[in-house]
DNA sequence: GTGAAAGCGCTAACAT
DNA sequence: ATGTTAGCGCTTTCAC
């Protein structure tokens, strides 16, 4: 034995294993290893009295080997955006809200989830968990800038699957809300409220924002109102962010009376300023924010937002990564999103 | 070789593994694996050379395998509750702010995390990334009721830290906030902003809550004010349980002029219903919420609540943990909870 | 400084 | 129905 250690490692090597249960049952690894994954060609009896034994050990296979035998697992890679910039901390609520969607969709499917922080600008290092040879597929979330690099990963075979806007020539699978719609619904909301001058608070550099903006566009088109630039605040998804926001357009001295923000959390913040100076949600200003995050109800006034469908957008992720994984295409989805009317914008 | 398929599998066995970077080199597995372990027993001329050669192949080193044979691995598992009853969806703010704060602490050493849910009943389950060899350990974020469950598993040897109170007789490690002070805290302020019926929104069979109301009565009794029991509201942390919990208050025809409740979104929607009856806060009810999550800061009025330290508690469960796979000991923590002053308790 | 070979804990041919 | 054996992709003695 020349690997085995002078002595048992710390505490380790406590744990039982598949040659252990044989021993004790008399029989070979292999017939351990069948009875254990209930394969036919193991009698009743010797089935029942090694999984009684193993039960009764305490035995739990080991993964990894199994995993490194047949090369295959089921472990997917959940990666999120680590922005060294701005926030260091992982807290916003909506993309924390679509990982527990995420998890309980892998959840039903028994699959496990290993959770990776990288760093938005280094793309690459996103499919570690697979090259790596522990997860079978990589899912994204967050904001992914670097639509190339993960066109790359894409061209070299890496099953991955991001949450986000559309690009063209993309030739990765992308699942996301109908951002052009929702944009649309957002205005077309504020206007039937009768509000004229909206400000638009986002930063169009984002897909999803742009296309967002778009839809806001086309809404004011629609109604024959016309598309003024100075209404348009570029702000970053950063705290703090909302309140700079109101105060550009106060700076700008451009009269507006309702805004479409692209988060809700930007919303809150535009609101929260607007009281301070004295300017009422939704009597003097209209809002409509933008995910519908689970405080989005709770706060007041009740946020009127755009939701975007958070529990199917974790499903279909999984199942669109899973299609990949086993050879199959996953076309790229719009979910429908939907307004919420509550009171912000009444 | 018995075991090679006839073909290639579907679009898999394309990665290159270290075999092919030896041979590439025209060295040794061994001298490969040196190389990239940078074992000073290999020249620096082969390293660059064989370095050279792997990155422009884009090896990546398969870890499972690495860590079958080395025994070890560097990745934790987080278990998150998955309550079957109440709420399926994993949203709640707080765990999954905690999540963040985990992820981030694991990120910043160099671990990787594998997130599982597993249902709050069956506790035991909790250690199955550990025994299947997939985690060094296991870090328990959410509510868990089954304390005697959760010692068996220390007891076994499972490297175990959980989010919570600390209990009498408990075996396994706790990082939790000060319940205690936490409630007095909160009932102090309300107090001294002139309060003097306060109710208590929460259930007392959670560990957690009965110390938040241990603490609650100290503030009470420190300003010689009675502990009514009919202003103590058992109110689940579902949605809903706010509004219901402000009218079974009503029903109860007791008079309140203050709420301190377990959770801000308790607190919120108590705020909410509150409202709806033409009770205004501050003004006639002052409110203190508990977590202080990101939105306590954005609601209306802004929410005074106690902050439990998320970001040092994902650093603490992280430090603890590796103490205790290290063979350390890792002894349970209370962490100072702190008052956060807003305006819902003026 | 490098290579040969054994083996981590498991599975799957191939025997019997 | 069960046992034997040869690996999965890597690390690490041990020998040169």
């Amino acid at each position: 034995m020349p690997t085995s250690p002078p002595a048992d490692p710390p505490a380790a090597r406590q744990r039982v294993q598949m040659a252990d249960i044989a021993r004790a049952a008399g029989v070979s690894k292999a017939t351990v290893s069948r009875a254990l994954s209930d394969s036919p060609l193991v009698s009743d009896e010797t089935r029942a009295r090694i999984r009684a034994l193993a039960k009764s050990l305490r035995y739990t296979i080991n993964l990894e080997a199994r995993n490194l035998r047949r090369k295959d697992s089921r472990t997917v890679g959940v990666v999120l955006p680590f922005d060294s910039d701005t926030r260091r901390h992982l807290n916003d609520p909506f993309f924390l809200g679509m990982l527990g969607a995420v998890a309980d969709a892998l959840t039903v499917r028994g699959y496990d989830m290993l959770l990776t922080r990288v760093d938005a600008q280094q793309t690459d290092c996103a499919a570690q968990p697979f090259d790596t040879g522990r997860a079978i597929g990589i899912i994204l979330i967050g904001q992914w800038r670097q639509h190339a690099q993960l066109n790359d990963l894409a061209a070299r075979g890496v099953p991955i699957v991001a949450w986000g806007a559309q690009l063209p020539q993309q030739r990765y699978t992308t699942v996301g809300g109908d951002n052009v719609s929702g944009g649309m619904l957002a205005t077309a909301h504020l206007i039937a409220g009768g509000r004229r001058r909206i400000a638009f608070f986002g930063d169009i550099n984002l897909p999803e924002v742009a296309q967002r903006y778009r839809g806001y566009c086309n809404a004011l088109a629609q109604h024959a109102l016309p598309v003024d630039p100075q209404l348009r605040v570029s702000v970053p998804f950063v705290p703090g962010g909302g309140a700079q926001a109101v105060q550009e357009l106060v700076r700008r001295a451009v009269g507006f009376d309702a805004i479409f923000a692209c988060s809700d959390l930007l919303a809150m913040e535009a609101i929260n300023t607007l009281r301070g100076q004295d300017r009422l949600v939704p009597r003097d200003v209209g809002v409509v924010g933008y995910d519908d995050i689970v405080l989005a109800a709770y706060y007041h006034p009740p946020l009127s937002t755009i939701r975007q469908p958070i529990g199917a957008a974790g499903e279909l992720l999984v199942t669109s990564l899973l299609a990949l994984v086993d050879g199959a295409q996953a076309p790229s989805v719009h979910l429908p999103t939907e307004l919420i009317v509550r009171a912000s914008a009444a």
